[in-house]
RNA sequence: GCUCGGAUGGCGAAAUGGGUAGACGCGAGGGACUUAAAAUCCCUUUCGGUAAAACCGAAUGCGGGUUCGAGUCCCGCUCCGAGCACCA
């Protein structure tokens, strides 16, 4: 009551601060970027979130910050930063969600997109929010409906019969992500195949081009690794048995070939088969079709059956046997193997199973024995011999092979964008007109899957019974939706063009923005999104819409954050809501400690005690600016720390080394104030700069209360510079080691010499002590070391 | 099985063109201020020989090696995590 400097004392109120500066940011368009008038731009994208009923994960948020960090230091360089943010709301995830809480996406999704749009705000980032946009929004989801018809007319977008996991009790069929350990995840029964007809995109042909390009981008090493197995490119060649072609990439193995072998699928198993196997080979083939695809891909038992029939081996000129099994499989290279036992463990485990001979043709020292003419050599160098003599009597040929698979994006879904194609009877399959789109998603109640195979909307005559766009017959629309994925794989493109005259995007806009400057996400997607993502690019980039063909120069993934040694679930309850710490501690302390609590690209551990030490870091950054002594000197040793600082922070910020870059402004903190130490403002501000990426709404608050008021956002300032004259000290700390061991320190010249150092070295009691003759070698390292050896 | 990560104090973690291991923070202990508490500030905190200081020794999952010197490089393992999974 009578404490008179109370009034002057003004506390750090997280919340105050927050809620001002987001209305003040607001008011003035801080975060917006100005997409025409751009002199630098800088493109920070950030992986679209899935709006979940639950609201923001935490994990979100810790990939959002550490991407708005390095957005805001790049503003900070003086570059026009453009960080825009959407939602990626349709696809099975909502719609199973949806379905078990009975609530229709339509009237969820809405919902969802709210919460999260205020709890992205309150977590401080300087998204550009007149620029988002959702991937359920018909003025989006048109657009990906174009990006189907520009595959469709380059002949990218094509349809055949394929497999699909159907659940025999839910009668309904199931995206990959529902079945679990071969079960459906709700009613835990055993998942089967069956076959529909469904809308393919040919990136297969886009293999050797989206393995090539990934040399030159810079990418985490994790993910072009990851991409490059996805892709899988295998050289080998195809070899000739009589009809049979198979495919292998150990053609030097080929003398040990003591059968081949064909999957139950393939075309030629009739023609082998002879008829005392053909009952055998039927049951089998009719048992491999039937039997669902977890059993076939789990179970390590091999089976199969002879045909009876045999071929010629065209090196050695042996009749081997033909069998049938499924552990060859129709969909990668022939369908067909030559099975050398001695050299191949499936092999060897069926020629067991099967008392199948077993021919040992390869050395232990990687060179070939009882193979002919091709004996002695090296199996490098009979690979290409032995292909090349078959290619030259006509039974191989070299061929390159991609475990890439076409991409099927059918769905028989409801929450999609609805396939634009129109099946006519007189005209066929007719792509929707572009300028027909989009093809509105209908809003129907039943939107359940059910036992027909086919997607709810094939439930709706009055939905999917159209005029053929062509001859205006009564015709019918596709009632497949497509994969979330395409939604996704061209968002980058829509941002910058939200808005924009043209679309889906503006030729100028996108020459100026794109390619993606960098993008920062979850490891999660390193394979399906990016690959997805780069190919839809090429093909635009093909067709002339695009004068790039990567969409992403830089990427980088982000780590996952654990909660006390254990994963978050919803299950065990351990789940951080962002919305709780930050009413505790401020989102600018809860920001900040989750880029603290460990390196950004691995991820960290939640600690719940562990926030305190950052909030307490802040409380001091705010008391020093509240205690800051405008006019007093400056402090050679703060100057030196201070320029040491800035030096560390933007070296760390760049390599999204925030951890370190924290640590480093917490040092600084400890040598600014120490003990009862008067700040000064010159030593405080450039703190305000480091600081403003990680706690944005604290450093504008200080930047404003240190005189930079009248609309001068700290964001807008550019970042602090060292002074490298400060960072070289002329005396220096030099470790002396004898025989290994440090036995001492000593202070000398920065420039001093080894004998200096070494006669210096010897005045120390601690290091003579150990030097008990005479060195029989000393190693000197100038500003670090001098290392004596006894 | 294959691929890619990882293993450092009581805890989260720093430090890799080989050069003082443990920065920074949490926790813990002690002190100052306070009637008291909170807050704040200061000090200590890898382990062992000792209670402390000085000093000495050991120590970065395990076993070897290279080197004046290894958390860092090489060889051989163990364990943990993630992804792919009969791709010939």
């Amino acid at each position: 009551m009578d404490s008179a400097d109370q009034t002057t004392v003004a506390v750090y109120d997280p919340t105050a601060i927050e809620t001002k500066w987001r209305q003040r940011w607001s008011e003035r368009g801080t975060n917006v970027t100005d997409i025409s008038g751009a002199a630098r731009p800088y493109y920070a994208l950030m992986m679209f979130p899935y709006p979940s009923a639950e609201g923001l994960h935490v994990g979100n948020l810790f990939a959002f910050t550490g991407s708005d960090i390095f957005a805001r230091f790049q503003r900070m360089q003086g570059l026009d930063v453009f960080e825009p943010l959407g939602y990626d709301a349709f696809g099975i995830h909502s719609e199973n969600y949806a379905l078990k809480v009975g609530v229709h996406p339509a009237e969820m999704i809405p919902r969802n997109i709210a919460n999260f749009r205020r709890q992205l705000e309150r977590g401080g980032l300087m998204v550009d929010w007149s620029r988002s946009l959702s991937t359920t929004d018909p003025a989006y989801y048109r657009w990906t409906q174009w990006v189907f018809l520009q595959l469709y007319k380059q002949g990218l977008a094509y349809k055949k019969e394929a497999a699909v996991n159907w659940c025999p009790s839910c009668k309904t069929v199931l995206a990959n992500e529902q079945v679990i350990a071969g079960e459906c995840e709700r009613c835990g029964s055993k998942v089967e195949q069956r076959f529909l007809s469904q809308w393919f995109f040919g990136i297969s042909r886009y293999a050797e081009r989206l393995l090539d390009n990934l040399d030159s981008l810079d990418w985490s090493e994790t993910t072009k690794t990851a991409q490059r197995n996805w892709i899988g490119k295998s050289e080998g060649a195809e070899l000739w048995f009589d009809d049979i072609k198979v495919f292998t990439t150990r053609a030097d193995t080929i003398y040990g070939a003591t059968y081949v072998v064909l999957a139950p699928e393939h075309p030629l198993v009739d023609q082998y088969t002879t008829n005392d196997q053909r009952a055998a080979i039927n049951a089998y083939r009719d048992r491999a079709a039937s039997s669902d695809l977890v059993t076939r891909k789990t179970s390590k038992e091999k089976t199969g059956v002879a045909t009876g029939g045999s071929v010629t081996n065209p090196a050695t000129g042996e009749r081997i046997p033909v069998w049938v099994s499924d552990y060859v499989l129709m969909e990668y290279g022939t369908g067909a193997i030559m099975a050398v036992p001695a050299h191949d463990e499936r092999d060897l485990e069926f020629a067991h199973g099967f008392e199948l001979p077993v021919k040992k043709v390869v050395h232990e020292d990687e060179t070939l024995i009882d193979s002919g003419e091709f004996t002695g050599m090296t199996v490098h160098d009979a690979k290409r011999a032995i292909v090349d003599m078959l290619v030259a009597k006509g039974k191989g040929a070299a061929v390159t092979n991609f475990r890439l698979h076409d991409w099927c994006i059918s769905r028989q879904r409801y929450w999609g964008p609805p396939i634009p194609i129109v099946y006519c009877d007189t005209c066929g399959v007719v792509p929707v007109p572009e300028d027909q789109l989009p093809v509105l998603l209908p809003f129907i109640e039943d939107f359940k899957p059910d036992d027909s195979g086919v997607s709810p909307l094939a439930r709706h005559d009055e939905w999917y019974r159209v005029p053929c766009p062509t001859c205006a017959e009564m015709a019918r629309r596709e009632t497949d939706v497509s994969d979330t994925f395409l939604d996704s794989a061209w968002y980058f493109l829509r941002y910058p063009s939200v808005g924009a005259d043209v679309a889906p995007f503006d030729p100028a806009i996108t020459r100026k923005w794109l390619p993606v400057d960098s993008y920062i996400g979850g490891n999660e997607h390193a394979v399906l999104h990016l690959l997805y993502s780069r190919f839809v690019t090429m093909v635009l980039h093909d067709a002339g819409f695009l004068d790039f063909d990567e969409p992403f120069i830089k990427f980088r993934a982000h780590g996952l954050i654990i909660r006390e040694g254990a994963k978050m679930s919803k299950s065990k309850g351990n789940v951080v809501n962002p919305d709780d710490y930050i009413d505790t501690w401020g989102a600018d302390a809860f920001r900040t400690y989750l880029m603290f609590l460990g390196p950004f690209e691995e991820g960290g551990d939640f600690r719940d005690k562990g926030i305190s030490g950052v909030k307490r870091f802040l409380d001091r950054l705010w008391a020093s600016v509240r205690d800051a002594d405008a006019t007093g000197d400056v402090d050679i040793e703060v100057q030196r720390k201070l320029s040491a600082t800035i030096k560390k922070v933007s070296e760390d910020v760049p390599r999204l080394s925030y951890n370190t870059a924290i640590a480093a402004m917490m040092e600084y903190m400890n040598v600014l104030r120490r003990g009862e130490r008067t700040p000064r403002r010159a030593e405080v501000e450039p703190l305000v700069q480091l600081v403003a990426p990680f706690a944005p709404y604290l450093a504008e608050e200080l930047w404003e209360q240190l005189g930079h008021g009248h609309g001068a956002s700290v964001f807008d300032s550019r970042w602090p510079e060292f002074d490298p004259a400060l960072l070289v000290e002329d005396e220096i700390e030099l470790v002396v080691q004898v025989n290994g061991k440090v036995r001492g320190k000593i202070r000398i010249a920065r420039d001093a010499g080894q004998d200096d150092a070494y006669t210096r070295a010897m005045e120390e009691p601690g290091v003579a002590r150990f030097v008990t003759s005479k060195p029989k070698k000393v190693v000197f390292v100038p500003g670090r070391l001098l290392s004596v050896v006894i």
